[in-house]
DNA sequence: TCTGGGGTCCTAGGACCC
DNA sequence: TCTGGGGTCCTAGGACCC
């Protein structure tokens, strides 16, 4: 039995962690340079707020409901995510940590009652992280993905095959099917597919023919065949990308290339944690999509050797910018793909080529030392970081509450908030402030 | 004026090999 | 007039996920 773990909105139930008070009322997380809405919560979502909308496009709605309104900070959702997937584990050792905020586990297919079980894994990991979570139970992963779909109606665990496995796909829109995107569930909907019970009951040929491989599999899943297997030990990565948008749009080459060795040296730290290397490197740079002049280049630069090297990689960004800059844009964007990942330890080396200094050393201890001190103690001359003008805008961001000694946050206990109230007026005239916290 | 970031898999078709 | 059969590798583009 496979069941799907979902955090609800889980950006905002991050920010709720610390921000008790913010429970039942409208919450938005933004993107990166707070462009956009990427997370709402349930008070926002009844708003009519959407998902991807552009911030200055419902600035009024924000401003009207008096929406608290959030910048990203992914280093509190990435740690507390970490936490949620080590409560998770304490439930069954085969679990794979799907993203963020989901995971599946399996348990044996036995005649206990799931929805208890999935009862006591939402109590749990809100008692002991504090966010809420909803659970699906299926014969397969698309079946506890539906399953966890149903949920979020209702009470928030929902075992499918207690419930009847046609009885709950024939409520479930086809679109909202794990698998079926926009193209298909339009292709679906103009042939008479509207609900995940008509797909499932679909002529698998039919399937196959027009949605092909992954298509058939989805369906094979709804009808309790499990064709997905889990994942319990993430796969090597394939690639590894690090973009940004500035913070304001960029005319210099010079800026670009700041911005470039900063995306460089964040895609190959994750490079180096994973033990990877890479034979090519892809650099682009774009102007703003929404303005008529779209302007958008990428080059890819097969390298001699395959390398971690911040340094190597910067230099070989810097190559690729010469193809693909042209003066006279308004640059909004930038980043660097790694890609035909290799193990670090198996590099085959260049016959033609005499080999670079790989670095090695020198790219542990600067990574030790940013692990120590903060991402961007030690770092390339190139990126020009204390004079870099494409410096993201983030203006709402709660503190690093859980990852930072000087960011911990602060708590009262009622007596000693009384203690505080009296000492506050009493020393109001003279100013000193009361130590206690 | 202002609009995010990071991934995977599959297929068709071209280019090549014997 | 008539011109085989069996394969691999690579890339671009499409579709999907969070």
């Amino acid at each position: 039995m496979y069941a799907l773990v979902d955090c609800r909105s889980f950006y905002v139930s991050c920010e709720r962690v610390f921000r008790p008070d913010l429970w039942g009322k409208p919450v938005v997380v933004l993107s990166n340079n707070d462009g956009c809405i990427i997370a709402r919560s349930q008070e926002a979502k009844a708003l009519g707020l959407r998902m991807g909308e552009a911030v200055f496009k419902c600035q009024h709605i924000l401003k009207q409901n008096e929406v608290h309104v959030f910048s990203a900070n992914f280093g509190l959702y990435g740690d507390l995510s970490a936490r949620i997937m080590s409560v998770l584990e304490g439930f069954s050792p085969d679990i794979e940590i799907y993203s963020i905020d989901e995971a599946f586990l399996v348990f044996p297919n036995d005649n206990r009652d799931y929805e208890v079980l999935g009862r006591h894994i939402c109590e749990r990991v809100l008692r002991w992280v504090g966010v809420p979570v909803g659970v699906g139970f299926g014969h397969s992963k698309t079946l506890a993905k539906a399953a966890h779909e149903i949920s979020k109606k209702g009470s928030g665990v929902c075992d499918i095959h207690q419930r009847g496995v046609t009885h709950t796909l024939q409520s479930l829109p086809v679109a909202d099917i794990w698998g079926i995107g926009k193209r298909h569930s339009a292709f679906l909907n103009s042939n008479g597919i509207y609900t995940a019970r008509q797909f499932r009951d679909m002529p698998p040929e039919v399937v196959r023919k027009r949605m092909h491989t992954p298509g058939f599999r989805t369906q094979q899943e709804l009808k309790g065949l499990s064709c997905i297997p889990l994942e319990a030990v993430a796969e090597e990565r394939k690639q590894i990308v690090s973009s940004r948008s500035f913070g304001t749009k960029l005319t210099e080459q010079s800026d670009v290339r700041g911005a470039l060795a900063d995306n460089v040296a964040v895609a190959s730290e994750k490079l180096r944690f994973y033990g990877q290397a890479a034979q090519a490197l892809m650099v682009f740079i774009a102007t703003s999509r929404y303005n008529d002049d779209y302007y958008s280049r990428s080059v890819v630069i097969p390298l001699p050797e395959a390398t971690a090297s911040s340094r190597i990689l910067t230099h070989y960004s810097g190559i690729g910018l010469e193809y693909v800059y042209k003066p006279g844009k308004r640059y909004a964007k930038s980043g660097v793909m790694l890609m035909n990942l290799v193990k670090a330890d198996h590099i085959q080396g260049n016959l033609f080529y005499k080999g670079a200094c790989q670095d090695t050393a020198l790219m542990k201890a600067v990574d030790a030392i940013n692990g120590r001190w903060g991402r961007h103690t030690l770092q390339l001359a190139v990126t020009q970081w204390h004079n870099r003008i494409w410096k993201m805008n983030q203006n709402m961001k709660s503190k690093r509450f859980t990852t930072s000694w000087n960011e911990l946050p602060e708590v009262m206990s009622p007596c000693v908030a009384d203690l505080y109230k009296k000492k506050t007026t009493q020393t109001e005239s003279n100013g000193s402030f009361p130590t206690s916290k």
